[in-house]
DNA sequence: CTCGTAGTTGAACGATCGCTCACAAAATAG
DNA sequence: CTATTTTGTGAGCGATCGTTCAACTACGAG
């Protein structure tokens, strides 16, 4: 019984997910979310608590979506895990369509902020964990498909991945040039031991050089 | 003539930077910085003219004086460059003192917050571009003291080390465990080729397997 | 001592912040 | 229909935001 919900949890999620990837929690305006998901201060409190519970919930969205996604499609589900590898670096600065220059991830953006979300930090780690794992999983299949040398430490070099992967996200938001971003992503395959079987795209013969935009 | 200014430039930009590196730009009210600073709002803006300037002036003593001074101890003026190079990155989680956990680096954060301080980013890519030519530098001396393999390519391995770097201050951020970021450090000086001549410090020997704090 | 100047002080401005709540609207139950 | 329950609506709350400004204080010059 009772009136029925008008709007999606999904949709209303995936808009202010958008924003807070674009301008962090406390850019966020209670106003600009609102705006953002059509949805009107009442309803927002009634389903969400708080601007932290939105926050929250907008966080385990992401996880459960975009970094899931991300890792099954570009780590996991791939025949070749090291042109996965590299796919998962790039497409986090190519293919960005329109004027927006970078949506940003919210993992590493709450890291940043978090002194001002403390009780996010659960859900960063989780997702953290999950890039990292999927990192482990590509470079497992890689080692056993010869793609990488045999005496390779999986473990370390997913950590490594990780770590390299968020700096590159800190790079992309300070305006880096995309070619560096392609040379930081051919020294990451680089340092893991790639291409010394295969050489499955163009070489990363120095893309460097060209320090701006 | 006039009135002589009873505050000191240098420990006002010092209060402030500690509260923008702990609180980033939006976290940090004009209230808390002129409890920070001790000073009151007309001469805040007498000397500064918005927040925005405090800022700009904060960043740019951070570039000067802190990016700088661990640049030129760790990376320039050490005798041996690649424990330089490991102490550079042990120092920005290690020796943190008392009950404050970690202040952050005022790069990182404000190239991650740049939307909403767009006219820091020139201050961000210069920090960033000392870090980067100070890795050049020391990983040039290290070559030429044969600690490096002499193929090592210096211009892609400082980006390396630079990105590595930024995603390290990410992870220390998110709360990762002081053992993991001593494995990533491990494992950065182990990806330019460090320990095919040397092993300056007691092995990396997988200090990994525990994964929290 | 007076005057002009540079610096300090802090009350208070309008705008916006996160959030609440009384009420209206839409659904089911009897 | 009426009663009950759930959801949507939006005016508006107190608090705080970044910022301004008029009064006040210390200095050097004449």
């Amino acid at each position: 019984m009772g009136r029925q919900q008008v709007w999606d949890r999904g949709e209303v999620l995936a808009s202010a997910m958008g924003l807070f990837r674009r301008r962090g929690y406390l850019g966020a305006s209670l106003r600009d979310l609102e705006e953002a998901t059509g949805m009107h201060p009442g309803s927002l409190y009634r389903a969400f608590q708080s601007k932290e519970g939105l926050f929250s919930a907008a966080l385990d969205a992401y996880n459960d979506q975009v970094v899931e996604g991300r890792v099954r499609v570009h780590l996991l589900d791939t025949q070749d895990p090291v042109a996965g590898i590299r796919s998962f670096f790039t497409s986090a600065f190519d293919a960005n369509p329109g004027p927006e220059p970078d949506p940003g991830c919210l993992l590493t953006n709450t890291a940043v902020e978090s002194y001002t979300v403390p009780q996010a930090s659960e859900g960063v780690r989780r997702g953290l964990e999950t890039i990292e794992s999927g990192f482990a999983d590509a470079l497992t299949r890689a080692r056993a498909q010869q793609l990488l040398p045999a005496e390779l430490d999986v473990e370390v070099s997913a950590v490594q991945l990780l770590t390299l992967y968020q700096g590159l996200l800190v790079l992309v938001r300070s305006g880096t040039a995309a070619a560096k971003l392609h040379a930081i992503t051919d020294g990451a395959l680089a340092s893991i031991g790639a291409g010394q079987a295969k050489a499955p795209q163009q070489a990363s013969a120095s893309r460097m050089r060209n320090n701006d935009e």
